[in-house]
DNA sequence: AAGTAATTTTAGACTAATCTAAAAATATTT
DNA sequence: AAATATTTTTAGATTAGTCTAAAATTACTT
């Protein structure tokens, strides 16, 4: 039996190691977790163990295959939950990760596989990240960010790197949202910061927050 | 804050004490919770730290009016997601305790209600059980078991005191769901086995079977 | 190639929840 | 009112997850 903390741990190192496959640093995974280095060693030792993580000292951790189907399957909960919260309970896309962090470690393969149905077999979650399907597999779109954007060009957005609400609710303060419609005026070389056409308003975007919008290219 | 563990034992001695007010014993308390006399000793001591409980030594506990609350906001919590997981993903009334008994611990205020607002504020559960409202109240409507039933009445059944997969699969198997009206043919003195018809049906049920279902006269 | 700095692991301790076995208290029987 | 049986608590361990502080290893600089 798995439990929760180790759910979380192999969520944060498949999501460290870049979906799944480049060795993850003790610290780096203390980090992500809110924890000290010591505890994430221990973690990962106990995670090699149960052969969900291979773990040379001194190296990193990298998830086995069966590590890397926990991590999904943990995602893939996690963001259909997250579309049940805003789809059907009207939550705001910045309200629902801690929710979702709460309701991803809930077991029942059929309770997911009955929400994947309600939901509609949704493909991506409110931040435009997409969600696993039953096999595991995902659909892969071609996004960019802000930051790598060409002047002149019209793009729509289509996700965020950042998930925090401080974030989303600067989104929601602008009124961009997934599918909106940005318009790249002038790129600063200066500071990276980046003037934008959204719903008719023109405005500077920092280079922070062109590196945590995705786009793709209309 | 308080963890999953104390919540369930909270719950536990809720319910063993009939509706909150009468002294539990350590050894039906660990019965319930599945553990050992000894464990719910050091529990019952803890929440008693906690001021969730109050408990005399030999004696047994009592939950104190806080322990009572978080008793109630653990039922609502567990009673809203039976309802959302029958009457919005299907999931016969036999499938959903052990589900509801993860996601009762799921913590956000405004989660829950936004579910109950969604379930359209049901009042009771799918086996019949009342929910509480937001400030803890709930319906009492007045029910019998089938064995204090009358021979030559009718009834309706409304409710099971045992939610065990096995005793609602044996009464989905007999036909017999919530609003059933069942009428009372025959009452066997030797055994306390009685003769009822339901949907046209006539059929013997156990003592323990007749222990187990909630009725009103219709 | 040393020497210093940064990273990573180990050692030892703590809390939460559990157990077994023994001791203490209460309840029941003679 | 003893003696016996039952219930309940205590004592001491165990596992999961965490921490601090110290030791070991690796990385970076002269
Ligand atoms: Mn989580
Ligand atoms: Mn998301
Ligand atoms: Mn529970
Ligand atoms: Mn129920």
């Amino acid at each position: 039996m798995i439990t929760l903390t180790e759910e979380n741990y192999i969520k944060a190192i498949y999501h460290l190691s870049k979906h799944g496959k480049e060795m993850v640093s003790t610290n780096a995974l203390a980090d992500s977790m809110n924890t000290k280095a010591s505890s994430a060693t221990d973690m990962v030792k106990k995670l090699a163990d149960k052969l969900y993580v291979n773990y040379k000292k001194y190296q990193g951790a990298i998830l086995t295959e069966t590590g890397n189907e926990i991590a999904i399957g943990v995602i893939r909960k996690h963001r259909l939950w997250e579309v049940f919260l805003v789809d059907k309970l009207q939550f705001s896309w910045d309200e629902v990760h801690d929710i979702a962090e709460q309701l991803e470690h809930i077991k029942s393969q059929k309770l997911i596989d009955k929400l994947d149905a309600f939901l509609g077999h949704p493909t991506h979650d409110p931040h435009g990240d997409p969600i696993p399907d039953k096999n595991g597999d995902f659909i892969f779109i071609e996004k960019i960010k802000l930051s790598q954007s060409q002047t002149g060009e019209i793009y729509s957005c289509v996700g965020v790197n950042d998930s925090s609400s401080e974030f989303l609710q600067y989104l929601n303060n602008n009124l961009i949202e997934l599918g909106t419609k940005i318009e790249v005026l002038h790129k600063e070389v200066f500071d990276n910061s980046i003037k934008i056409k959204v719903n008719g308003t023109i405005m500077m975007v920092s280079s922070s927050v062109a590196h945590n919008l995705y786009i793709q290219k209309l």
